[in-house]
DNA sequence: TACGGAAAGATGTATTTACAAAACCATATT
DNA sequence: AATATGGTTTTGTAAATACATCTTTCCGTA
């Protein structure tokens, strides 16, 4: 037994308001009577009663006495937070991704604390300086504008010497040491783009994000295909946008897309968002799709079944990479000091109504 | 000058920090330094680390020293927080509510503690605890099953008790004393119902949630309506269904539906998501609409403009309540113990294709 | 009955002393 | 060169004492 009188004080005094049933504002023993009560000096008394002030139990009032606080606090102990920061969480398939994320945090009787970013990096620094100085015990962060320089690497670099875990979702900055939850990009772009060669396209052209990870895995996985395929892709067959003007693409660019649309039979679309907007533009300008072009998109959002043309794309794990995500950061919460590996789900391809068939087999 | 002591050594190791460009994990001065230069017990020494400690300015290794801890601990203070609890917050209209929400209390510099209940009134008294025992500085809440007893009392009680600014949003507890901000839901089925009739509508049948306030008054403004236009409702008119079966009443009252939809020619549903699997259903039984049977909801969600056939429904304004919501907390937190009024949207027809028109006026 | 003030009792601040326990460092040993 | 060892430094626990400051209570007076 080498346990100290303060802290054995400190475990009385709970088990005393429990046995006597003292409710929030009850009126506690004083220094004096705790003093007898254990045989030992004030300043011990003190500090246990110090204690129990941090742990919310008590309350203390210069000249009146010392006093129960809430019963919530004396039952559970301070539960643990983390921090959640995305991009958007109300659009497009983050919903399903946040909902994941809270279910298994939930479970585990975490604390969520929700930011978003609107891919904007300085909101992304904002939120990380907010949640640190907050005391999160773990981070779960998906990067904004993850292909372009970053000024947060300070910021990353305290997350790590402070020891605080974290873990990213759907993309990972390249010089940030901690492990990812995310779909093959590549993959996923790679799968896409064969299907529409195996359904006899040879003309295809891709529309892809700048200034994400994501846009350019998916991208890489476009050539990967057209290479395998022995088809040269031009210049001219992708068109780059940035994530911010997604929705002005289809004005300022409109001479260029025209002419996309028209030299080929196909468009890979960097993912369900645009793909959509790509067919209201479609129906817009009169082109018929899948007859005149085809279309796919990425990520299997709620929208691709719900547009006039149900959407062919690949089938993104949603919700259950959001479970994934926040099982893997408890993991390293349990394990401090552990790497930890990425994961990385398998594409699924999903076939609906926008591609047209060449083939007859 | 009645400072202590202790206080004023607090103060001037801040200075010091800052003023020798102390870096995190940097040593800071020893106990027996400090009494030195202050000419103080080291009891007193003590006492003003164990402050700069509290507020996360320093750490103490026994044995090694006292040293900085990280620099956004130093220069911003921890901000505040704030508990939003919600039903749901991935479906619906839901999203858009909390992206409100979240936009004011970020610009104001407070983060958003998120928990759901899923209408689990359960699951609402964890969230609760666990928000207090986390030292929230406020609450959102809508509440779960609010027509319903409920067992929480208690603790809205206690919130109560420890001067916990909370704000309702949707509905609020009859004996729950806190302010709400909603949609006037009994003026919504009220002007639904109205726009029917004036549609030359007479036999008009409703769907309503049993377990929710909102449901019950969105009723009574059918009702009001029915009154005000001398149509006597029958008992068979109205389908009551419990929030937690929304997706089932489709199988299980599938014949009372039927009876209803073939005696009536108009139905109000409690909300969008009810109508819009209501429009599925006529499909799936061969009931043209707004041929056959016209149909209402209430909300204004995303579906009603997605679905095959656009709904007439109420606007809701989704993400200026959260926005109202957000703020009126702020303000409660600014003025405690000011009651604070509620805020009450006024209710607006959005007209669509889904209400057949008799009169041709 | 209402008010004012003294007394009692509570927590807060400050000093001094003593020993305990962990970390650190330089020297000596293997 | 790696390892032990012991002394030094540093923070942690504990006690005894004194006084400060605030609250509550109670009693006497107007």
């Amino acid at each position: 037994m080498e346990e100290y009188k303060y802290l054995a004080i400190v475990e009385w005094g709970k088990d005393y308001i429990a046995k006597e049933h003292l409710q929030p504002n009850d009126r506690f023993l004083s220094e004096k009577e705790l003093c007898e009560i254990h045989g030992v000096s004030r300043q011990t008394v003190r500090q246990a009663l110090k204690c129990l002030e941090n742990e919310n139990v008590i309350s203390r009032v210069r000249g009146s006495g010392t006093y129960v606080k809430s019963v919530a606090a004396q039952v559970s102990e301070q539960p643990k937070r983390v921090g959640v920061i995305s991009t958007y969480f109300s659009d497009y398939i983050f919903p399903q991704i946040v909902t994941g994320i809270e279910r298994v945090l939930n479970d585990a009787g975490i604390v969520m604390q929700l930011s978003t970013t609107h891919n904007q990096v300085y909101e992304e620094a904002q939120a990380l300086r907010t949640m640190i100085a907050n005391g999160v015990q773990g981070l779960i962060v998906e990067p904004s504008k993850s292909a372009l320089p970053n000024p947060n690497m300070e910021l990353y670099r305290e997350i790590r010497d402070q020891h605080i875990p974290l873990v990213f979702f759907n993309a990972k900055y390249p010089w940030a040491d901690f492990p990812l939850v995310a779909m093959d990009d590549e993959a996923a772009g790679e799968v896409v783009t064969n299907y529409l060669f195996d359904c006899g396209h040879q003309r295809i052209s891709g529309i892809f994000a700048l200034d994400d990870i994501q846009g350019h895995k998916r991208y890489g996985g476009f050539m990967k295909s057209c290479i395998a395929h022995n088809v040269r892709t031009a210049e001219k067959d992708v068109l780059w946008f940035a994530t911010a003007e997604k929705s002005y693409i289809f004005k300022y660019a409109r001479t260029k897309l025209l002419e996309m649309l028209v030299n080929s039979t196909a468009v890979v679309c960097y993912n369900d968002e645009l793909a959509v907007n790509l067919l209201r533009f479609c129906r817009e300008n009169d082109i018929k799709v899948p007859g005149d072009v085809s279309v796919v998109g990425i990520d299997d959002s709620k929208f691709s079944t719900l547009c006039d043309v149900p959407l062919t794309t690949v089938h993104h794990p949603h919700r259950v990479l959001g479970e994934r995500v926040a099982r893997k950061l408890i993991e390293q919460m349990n394990t401090p000091d552990d790497a930890g590996e990425d994961v990385i789900f398998r594409p699924e391809l999903i076939v609906r109504d926008s591609v047209k068939s060449f083939d007859r087999r």
